[in-house]
DNA sequence: AAAGAAATTTAGACAAGACTAAAATATTTT
DNA sequence: AAAATATTTTAGTCTTGTCTAAATTTCTTT
């Protein structure tokens, strides 16, 4: 048995491998909240269990069985995100807290339940692909909606969920996965860009539109 | 916060309380499988922190304080036992392991969504009475099935959550709370007791029946 | 290429919660 | 009531995961 410690590092180092690459002991610090210190010594013991690889001021590397079990925590939490949704109502600024403790405490059995009481699903509320039991993951190709240029018809595919605030705004507005929006402008020295949808126009902070992930929407 | 250890120690405390009375050190180490002087260890930072009242070699008790968090906790026991069952189809000798982790972290908002999903239940799976949020709990009177004299019939209360095998068995012949049985006979010298249930005959074991609870059937 | 700055690791300490072995106190037996 | 037994507590150790401060290595700047 895993403890939630390891699990948490094992689910950070493949969330930053991601998105930046490569993986430093000063991302993790500042992803997970804990010092430096405490990073480099976790980064000792997940190399002696063969979790990660870990070069000397060098940063790390998640093994393959690092990999699987970050996907299975990861699968837990987005399963756990879609089933308060569904089943009861949570909104979707919510679901990530609770499902970030309920994670480490989900057995395999009620995980298979959830699947199937939600029907197999393939994305989480926020449009994240959930893992599927054997470690694989379908990644979809998409832009960072700051990186769109304007004049664009695009789909929304996947909204991050780690700020409640920005969730609870786009919200709001209407703004969801599978949500079509045009890009109308980016303001110049690094100001908002403007998006019309369902006729009205609101804008959204550069930052923010780092985290929204769209694609090109066929018409 | 508190820590897992602290509130499991304080539910174990709580119920040791209510079945026998008294609860002693050596009754803790077992319930809670850690060692007698672990128990000591803890008896004293929790009497620091003024959630029992401790005397050296006397044993240990609730104070108020200590008793409302141990209701908190089952509470969310009992909550989650019934929302498996009810909401998944968990069986009713699985909910209780699942529930023991989950109940740690449950957040009190998704307590109450909960709660009103299953229409404000009174009892759980079990038979056993949900606290309420306030820390009160309504307690029934009933006898444990070992007590009853035979060729009474009786209507089954609350049946205990913890030996998974003996719910399976229970489950097997159609023995739920509030099922009515008749007391056929009790065995001599410790033997089995006989009870009749929709037209057939069925043993249960004396030590199975001081853990089924039963109060006389108003016939 | 050397100096300064930033990132990383090492060293050592601490808190929580468990353990074993030994000492102290209660309880039971004779 | 003394002896034997059982229970509880104390003393000291261990593991996990955190921290700060200091030392080391790498990166950036000039």
């Amino acid at each position: 048995m895993l403890s939630q410690a390891i699990e948490d590092y094992l689910k950070a180092i493949y969330e930053v491998e991601t998105s930046e690459g490569k993986v430093s002991t000063s991302a993790l610090s500042e992803k997970l909240g804990v010092s430096p210190a405490s990073v480099t010594s976790m980064m000792k013991k997940l190399s002696e269990r063969k979790l990660i690889a870990h070069k000397r001021y060098q940063g790390v590397k998640l093994t393959p069985a690092g990999r699987k079990i970050a996907l299975e925590i990861i699968r837990h939490h987005r399963l756990i995100e879609l089933y308060l949704k569904e089943a009861l109502g949570v909104p979707w600024d919510k679901v990530h807290q609770e499902a970030e403790k309920w994670e480490h405490v989900l057995s395999e059995e009620l995980e298979d339940r959830i699947d199937e009481f939600l029907g197999y699903p393939v994305t989480d509320p926020h449009g994240s692909p959930i893992p599927r039991r054997d470690g694989t993951m379908i990644v979809r190709q998409c832009d960072a909606l700051v990186d769109v240029e304007p004049d664009t018809l695009v789909k929304v595919v996947e909204v991050s969920d780690h700020d409640p605030e920005l969730l609870r705004y786009l919200g709001g507005i209407g703004l969801y996965p599978e949500t079509e929006m045009m890009v109308v402008s980016k303001q110049p020295f690094k100001g908002p860009i403007i998006i019309e949808l369902t006729g009205k126009e609101y804008t959204i902070g550069r930052n923010a539109a780092k985290y929204i992930l769209v694609e090109k929407a066929n018409n």
